[in-house]
DNA sequence: CGCCGGATTGATCAGTTTCAAGGCATGTGG
DNA sequence: CCACATGCCTTGAAACTGATCAATCCGGCG
């Protein structure tokens, strides 16, 4: 079980959208215009270092998005198993759920900052105007797509095949300057990858090894040969 | 690889929304539901055993809803290793994506026969009809729910769990007098939960070993204690 | 400095896969 | 009607991948 931090979340700042920010990724944009389209005042909240931001089984309250910080969604199993079904990183969109309660737990992997807006004007947006719904309907088919090539990762890939695959995720979401800082532990990946956290170690360790990879240290991690890790990822 | 059958899809019949079908699932409602707002002409189509609805990578052309047989959807990587996502059974909808383009390729179980329409007319009316939208939006997230459930059985369940959830899923979605008919074969069930064929054959020999199932043909099954099941379910 | 959580590494174990053989039902042609 | 081929399923034995158990190691911090 993780140490779970009980803290109120804090309204640390509260702005009319739109808002500018650095880094835009394409589910961002579709953030903006559902939140401009609503005429919605988006508030900002934080999270401390593993802090729940919403449970399994509780209705949907708000739509989030990563302004700093990470983000794991999962779900458990009686035994406390756990499954993670994405890492959220600063510009994603998450907790968008159709259904009227959240069927995953979210919390923040660091400190931890988002921008939200009511579910429940989104919603009333949405029945008045078809872009608000349009953006609704292509941010859920993104996670969609997401847990579509998950699935085949977690069913069919070997654990150095799922290793190559998160290492270029990663590198592709969140590599600055060629350098990539991880803000999750091992144990998270492995539970993201569907492996246990000696397994992801040993996985990583072995690219180091073999040169494809370079560690500043545990969690800063320079890839030096994308190529090899595409050719693993099967 | 599978044998694939080469057929032209034949037309069967054709007729106008709303058509009566025997047993209307949510998704079949909202399926009428587009189609009928859409003012659409659905047609019928047919497809033999194995054969190949649509594949990865290939426009989106129409929506699809199976009437009669059953459809799996599954992922490829290089080596042919396959992930099957979910297997669509009468009243199901599929081939429902937001992009352009499908993610997943679509085969016959069995001979199917299935509703279809034109995608380029869904989208068109979910431009005016928000009613449209939200049920496109909803039909989506009806898939998501489904991933995120099937990656925590595929990252971690053992195989018994597995086969445990699968025989509970296709007795919730097919059993009729009590009875389960499958339409798909060892292979088909272990590339759906990830394992090999002859693991699920072993697990499923346990339960009828156990007086948890009872065969009366390798596909044939009767359930005589749910509950064991949905205790090893986890 | 010593503690603590996270990461690595080693040794062994177990569950699942792989390889292999055989059974059973269905269908086809002689 | 029977012989045989075929596809699918079951079962057994061996091999292997990844899990488990356990011992450091390392870096940050009080």
């Amino acid at each position: 079980m993780l140490t779970q931090t009980i803290t109120v979340p804090t309204v640390t700042a509260a702005k009319v959208f739109p808002a500018a920010h650095a880094k835009i990724a394409p589910a961002a944009d579709q953030f903006s215009v559902i939140a401009a389209c609503a005429g919605v005042i988006a508030s900002e909240f934080s999270y401390r270092k593993d802090e729940e931001i919403y449970g399994d089984g509780e209705p949907c309250e708000y739509v989030y998005q990563v302004i700093r910080g990470a983000v794991r969604t999962y779900k458990l199993l009686n035994d406390g198993r756990r499954q993670i079904g994405a890492f959220h990183l600063p510009g994603d969109v998450f907790g968008l759920d159709a259904g009227s309660t959240h069927r995953l737990t979210a919390e923040a992997i660091t400190d931890t900052t988002v921008r939200l807006v009511k579910r429940r004007i989104l919603e009333a947006a949405a029945g008045s105007n078809v872009q608000v719904a349009h953006n609704l309907w292509t941010m859920t088919a993104g996670d969609l797509r997401h847990a579509e090539d998950h699935m085949l990762l977690l069913g069919r890939k070997t654990a150095m095949e799922k290793v190559a695959t998160f290492l270029l995720e990663m590198d592709r979401r969140l590599a600055k300057a060629g350098m990539m800082a991880l803000p999750m532990c091992r144990r998270d990946i492995g539970d993201y990858l569907g492996l246990t956290l000696e397994t992801v170690s040993r996985a990583l360790s072995q690219l180091s090894d073999q040169g494809v990879l370079v560690f500043s240290s545990a969690r800063q991690i320079v890839l030096r040969n994308r190529q090899r890790l595409a050719d693993m990822d099967a």
